[in-house]
DNA sequence: CTACTCTAAGACAAAATGACTGACAGGTCA
DNA sequence: TGACCTGTCAGTCATTTTGTCTTAGAGTAG
């Protein structure tokens, strides 16, 4: 009874990372990158991989495209969604079971455990500078 | 194959919630939070609970102690973690495999997604001050 | 002894996950 | 035309996790 199934698996993350850094390839593409001289076995798996990474949201495909070196029609995969948006996925779904939604208690966290440089204060210290600008019309008292 | 456990379940999550709550107690005072009326398999259902809190070092347990109400031995339970904890461990987790191990990413998707406050983004100024004061004695360079 | 409580040790089913098989469709090229 | 690729789809399978529960055993009070 594993109830609720994790946002993306660990295999399924692969196959992302893949897409994510080749860009849209075909599963045989996949294949060959994920299980290096893939039997039909591999290529099976990676095709199963896709559909539930499909089924997430987390890819898409380009229906029938004709490739190049191979006479098939085949079907050209590709990321639905970036790193960046996975992360943030994960941080809400966290949020969401230990911090009743709220994400401040991980970013607080974040900032008391890091052991930030000078540099990477300097940094953040500019990022907020940034949110002051864009949004910080009305309240702006600081300093 | 489910092959990575997860950290703490979903359940298992509920029962350190409770010991978060309200401190260290029995395996039946549990019972009667989680699942109030429990019968004899609930008892058993939180029984094995904690044993794999145990295991995964989240909760300790006090030997042998008796209790006042009643006339038996009963061991105590309480968290060995808290929350904060958890949420660190989790978020190290997350870094581990969505970014080579690095938390900034975390961080700075935090920064940038947050509709923070003018206050907010106040809060977050004064404790990168901190930080600043606390160890910004070498790296010096800010400016 | 009997009744009660606690503990330990596992059995169990449903579901998730990773891996795989086989049937079938459409195109190529001898 | 038909053997042969290459690709798709649908479904099977074993292992493990996870939540739940049964049972046997031990200690104590009345």
């Amino acid at each position: 009874m594993a109830r609720t199934p994790r946002d993306v698996t660990e295999r399924e993350l692969a196959v992302l990372e893949v897409l994510w850094n080749g860009g849209a390839t075909t599963i045989r593409q996949l294949t060959e990158v994920l299980y290096p001289g893939g039997r039909t076995a591999h290529y099976a798996t990676v095709q199963t991989l896709l559909h539930r990474l499909e089924a997430k949201g987390c890819v898409r495909r380009e229906r029938v495209c004709y490739l190049p070196s191979h006479h098939n029609k085949a079907q050209i995969y590709l990321a639905a969604i970036d790193r960046d948006e996975l992360i943030g996925r994960r941080l809400r779904d966290m949020a969401e079971q230990l911090c009743g939604g709220s994400l401040t208690p991980l970013l607080t966290h974040l900032m008391r455990t890091r052991q930030f440089t000078a540099v990477e204060r300097r940094e953040l210290r500019l990022l907020i500078d940034d949110l002051d600008r864009e949004k910080g019309k009305g309240k702006g008292d600081a300093r």
